[in-house]
RNA sequence: GCGCCCGUAGCUCAGCUGGAUAGAGCAACGGCCUUCUAAGCCGUGGGUCGCAGGUUCGAAUCCUGCCGGGCGCGCCA
């Protein structure tokens, strides 16, 4: 049990002691000050609301109950009624010599789950922009908590390689390959590829017909178009898998699931919408209606299942998933990170997934937006010319200037070699910058902030792992210097003390909301506790006695594997020096 | 027209299930390297939390109304 949870308890068994209900319960923070202790209970201000007595009569009374034993050295009651707790050093210092010795850094551990993730979901069609960097990385975060957790997680990467698009792209793959070309030469420039196909198609009428008519052909299973496809497709992937290993995601080839999954199942579901009076005909389409998401004036919100024309659209396509993860998966909850702009879609398909009983009324179904990255602008982000900023030229960039500054910061490298430090502090500067704010929110986009190395970025943190690592270098070189009990004597120990003990709370909050900026905040609240801490009291010199420097180095070993535990759950990598 | 999101320091952002004097980073200015990596540390300046009401002992946080911006709303995905 955490040290919150276990103060918790305290406080709540206290006010049951003094027939408080306990549900009004003692609501307790950090403290917002050293001065007012390390933990604050709010509850009696809370309770005497309610309960319409005055919250410091209340506060002394639950005071009076309370059972700290040897967790809290002092306590007190402050202003309109808040009750500070001071913990007690020695409490601090066992419950961090047991987080020491315990296995893994999250001693409480989650009911566990079967839980399904989509994420990242690139469109095969393009090349990947930085507009996709958000649900890859946001997505692959939260699954390796989940997965640090217990939990039994699913990735599941629903690449966009069916639809209209794909017609024009054959119809363009298959004029390449008439006038000579290997598809890998000529699909080496995706981008550039997608942009010439879409000319075509808008200048020639001859090709944008053949391009409609190859829509229907490779749905029906036309072989060539077929064979055509694939390989469009298979490069293309190869593409996205690149940029995944490069960015360091854990997504792998199993974990694809693409849209063309799905296309066998899409006339049954629809079937059976059309079965459930779910869904009608409307001005020839076929239109799953809403009446529980109506507006207003009681017109029910509308989804398209089927178009006039017979095609199927990504709403059908959705609902499949849903099913096939519910039944086949097994899913428990499911967890979609998708672009806010697809808010109302994902409502809409939910409420038809639910109504049409493709998934249980049990299993839990969340949309966790994200914002739109925008230029300097305040408009969508573009470059220059008007295009997306390429993924890869990103990635390249960042590598490219983390080197320039390994380069000159730090040109005696022993251990390990330079682009190897590059390439992790590149990727990772540019993965903190994005995971660091709050999900929800639009950002802009900004190479220099994105590509910086100093302040509050993966670069800063991964130095302060990097000391960590510097000193048990050197302390294995001297007789007397083992990690050994804690001991809190200076208050940078101790506020470093106290942020270890609160990774486990950091984690099932981001668990349970889908938030990774949280990790972030917290990581880089400890990285800068650890450096005051590093910076103020001294560990291996001569004047420190054993029994100190015992300690100091069991803080740093601790210290250092948060860091890199909360770095890996981002997927960032850290390294023993830089 | 309806719906969702946003407005906090010059810039980029935390803080929002109500709590004590609103916090960081960048930029600016001033200190600290013969002593565990200066990608660092210490310090200074900088905010009517969009505006106006309301609820409350207490509001950046909750409610209402405005103002400003973004996005979405049946045959793209």
């Amino acid at each position: 049990m955490s040290v919150r949870a276990l103060l918790d308890q305290r406080l709540r068994m206290a006010m049951d002691a003094c027939g408080i209900p306990s549900h009004l319960g003692p609501q307790l923070a950090r403290a917002s000050r050293p001065e007012f202790g390390d933990f604050q209970a709010n509850g009696a201000l809370a309770a005497a609301k309610t309960l319409k007595t005055k919250p410091r009569d209340l506060a002394e009374r639950i005071l009076a109950q309370a059972d700290f034993a040897d967790l809290v050295a002092r306590t007190e009651i402050a202003g309109p009624g808040f009750i500070n707790l001071h913990l007690a050093d020695d409490f601090i210092a066992q419950r961090l010599d047991d987080l020491r010795a315990a296995p893994r850094l999250c001693p409480s551990t989650a009911q566990p789950q079967r839980v399904v993730v989509d994420y990242s979901s690139p469109n095969l069609a393009k090349e990947m922009h930085v507009g996709h960097l958000r649900s890859t990385i946001i997505g692959d975060a939260v699954v390796r908590v989940l997965e640090y957790l217990g939990h039994d997680v699913i990735r599941q990467n629903h690449m966009g390689d069916w639809g209209t698009q794909f017609g024009m792209l054959i119809a363009e793959l298959e004029d390449h390959v008439g006038a000579g070309d290997a598809p890998d030469m000529a699909l080496a420039d995706l981008e550039g590829f997608y942009q010439s196909a879409k000319a075509h198609f808008d200048r020639d009428p001859h090709f944008a017909d053949r391009a409609r008519r190859y829509v229907v052909e490779l749905q029906a299973g036309n072989p060539h178009c077929r064979a055509l496809w694939q390989r469009f497709i298979d490069i293309s992937i190869a593409h996205s898998e690149a940029i995944y290993r490069q960015l360091n995601v854990s997504l792998s080839h199993a974990d694809i699931r693409p849209e063309s999954f799905y296309n066998a199942q899409l006339e049954e579901i629809v079937t059976e919408l059309v079965n459930l009076e779910i869904a009608r005909e409307d001005q020839g389409a076929l239109v799953a209606f809403l009446p529980e998401l109506a507006d207003k004036q009681g017109n029910p919100s509308a989804v398209i299942v089927r178009k006039s024309d017979g095609g199927y659209l990504y709403a059908t396509t959705d609902l499949a998933a849903l099913r096939y993860r519910c039944r086949e998966l097994g899913a428990q909850r499911m967890l979609y990170f998708i672009d806010a702009r697809q808010s109302l879609h994902m409502k809409q398909v939910f409420a038809v997934a639910r109504k049409a009983g493709l998934v249980g009324a049990e299993v839990h179904l969340e949309h966790h937006a994200f914002g739109t990255m925008l230029g300097s602008d305040g408009k969508p982000f573009k470059t220059r010319s008007g295009g997306t900023v390429k993924l890869a030229d990103l990635l390249d960039e960042a590598e490219k200037r983390a080197a320039q500054l390994v380069a000159t910061k730090n040109p005696e490298l022993t251990e390990t070699r330079p682009e190897e430090i590059a390439r992790k502090v590149g990727i990772g500067a540019v993965k903190y910058a994005d995971l660091s704010k709050t999900r929800t929110h639009d950002y802009v986009f900004d190479w220099d902030a994105i590509l910086s190395f100093e302040g509050n970025t993966a670069p800063y943190l991964q130095y302060a792992y990097t000391r960590t690592q510097s000193l048990f270098r050197r302390a294995a070189s001297l007789p007397d210097a083992t990690p050994g009990a804690i001991r809190i004597t200076e208050p940078a120990e101790r506020r470093c003390a106290l942020l270890l003990l609160e990774f486990e709370e950091v984690l099932h909050q981001v668990a349970t909301e889908a938030y990774p900026h949280v990790l972030c905040n917290y990581l880089y609240e400890l990285a800068t506790t650890f450096t005051t801490f590093y910076q103020h009291c001294p560990v291996l010199r001569t004047e420190v006695d054993p029994a100190l420097r015992a300690s100091r180095l069991a803080l740093c070993d601790l210290a250092a594997r948060t860091l890199a535990t909360g770095l890996d759950l981002l997927g960032i990598e850290v390294m023993a020096e830089m």
